[in-house]
DNA sequence: TAAAGCAGTTTATAAAATAAACTTGATATC
DNA sequence: GATATCAAGTTTATTTTATAAACTGCTTTA
């Protein structure tokens, strides 16, 4: 009846990464805390896992001095984010927008 | 950017049972964990956080001697579901089915 | 050179999901 | 007619998770 929700991305702040990242070829620490509003430690956190989990690749590198970390979705990330919208859609009935 | 999701739909049972009472006049306790694979316990805890917050209403009645707990969406449930499908929209582009 | 800031991490706490154990009453069994 | 068994839930305990607070290391500014 209802298709199994992958956890990792049923969390609203790794949902916020991965959409974020799925629109763009990149995105540092930073501009990913300002679009989403979290905070540092929380971001952090979530980013961590999301790599872990093999969905993100993580970069350290530096802009000038200034530490930068860049994210950027895998493949297997854009597979699992399709499969949790399909499995979202077996809860939900999503008009066209 | 991001709408914020409403907690209480973003648990994937919680989500389920919303999901079904949304489909259905009513279902009672043991229709819902049929359908949705919970536990008991699980569920009655669910149930419970979802009537407080007066998305669902409960009935106690019986059918027959052995007891029946009627479960039924609210038009508050059924408007808070659809601001959190709203607000997934800001999350994910949902194409036509 | 002290103080303040930035980028991010680690740790501690609060909240949540979930399962295990329990309660109550009904039915079936000996 | 006691006793074992089962169904429908509830309560409690445990594990997991989310989140914020505190910290680290480096940089810039006063």
């Amino acid at each position: 009846m209802f298709k199994e929700l992958n956890p990792l991305f049923h969390s609203e702040l790794r949902l916020g990464i991965m959409s974020l990242l799925l629109s763009v070829e990149d995105a540092d620490f930073v501009y990913i805390r300002e679009q989403t509003g979290a905070t540092a430690g929380n971001l952090s956190v979530q980013i961590d896992k999301l790599s872990k989990a093999g969905y993100i690749e993580i970069e350290k590198t530096y802009k000038g001095k200034v530490p930068c970390t860049l994210c950027k979705i895998t493949p297997e990330g854009v597979k699992a984010f399709e499969q949790y919208v399909d499995a979202l859609k077996s809860y939900i009935h999503f008009k066209d927008e």
